[in-house]
DNA sequence: CACTCAAGCAACCTTCGGTTGCGTGTAGCG
DNA sequence: CGCTACACGCAACCGAAGGTTGCTTGAGTG
């Protein structure tokens, strides 16, 4: 029963540099490729690249300012993105807590009778 | 105060393939590269390179079994990667939560008087 | 012994993250 | 009004990653 996820909202917030940027985009309102490029360790360029790949995700809208073109999130999309991550990261710690438990029992099961062993 | 991140754990949990595999993992207990692709749209060698992939970052252990090479997940590494999940979806979900009071409480603002707008 | 089936290379292709370089348009100033 | 400066967009290029096909090897089984 794994959760329905979005792969390219995924992946979009997989990449590092983009989890930065939507952190940067988050902490600040906002910004241009070029005002992020300054806190980023890529070139301006790259930055344009990411944000064409959040836009196209819709986690990002474009408003053009004058001769500069302001990012903004999305918040409606931001949020399912963060939900996700909680779907997925705690449909995971469920199912690790289960069959922890699991092997728990088992390991006291053989410690109480040592001599039943499972040949597959 | 952006959480810590291990990078090179975000990237292995950031593939979608990936994702499914350590699903498959999670619910299967174990698998090899044959058993894995037979339920995936990629190649036995795709999962294969992905395996060690997420060998390298130690979230499965590799286990000769006869002619087969069984995987199993590492519930400890496994739990520091959910563990991550949460905490970045934790982090933005709070920002995202105070961006969204503060702008509600600006639309109150000027619900309440029109006649004060701020230019920027 | 011969056969089968899973693993493990190796070569190749495509996409993606990133860079450099260039042309263009708009804002601002003399 | 014209010039400079700056931000943007586009194109070419590069290395690494995800994926495929093809082949070899080696452990189990009739």
């Amino acid at each position: 029963m794994t959760a329905v996820i979005d792969d390219d909202l995924w992946s979009a917030i997989g990449d590092p540099t983009r989890r930065r940027m939507l952190d940067m985009l988050l902490a600040a309102g906002g910004g241009t490729a070029t005002s992020l490029s300054h806190e980023l360790p890529v070139t301006r360029q790259a930055v344009a690249k990411h944000l064409g790949v959040l836009h196209r995700v819709g986690l990002v809208h474009a408003a053009p300012i004058g001769r500069e073109m302001c990012y903004r999130l999305d918040d409606a999309q931001f949020a399912r993105a963060v939900a996700q991550l909680s779907t997925v990261g705690a449909s995971w710690d469920a199912r690790l807590q289960r069959i922890t438990q699991i092997a728990e029992a088992i390991q006291r099961r053989q410690d109480a009778d040592p001599g039943r062993q499972n040949k597959t």
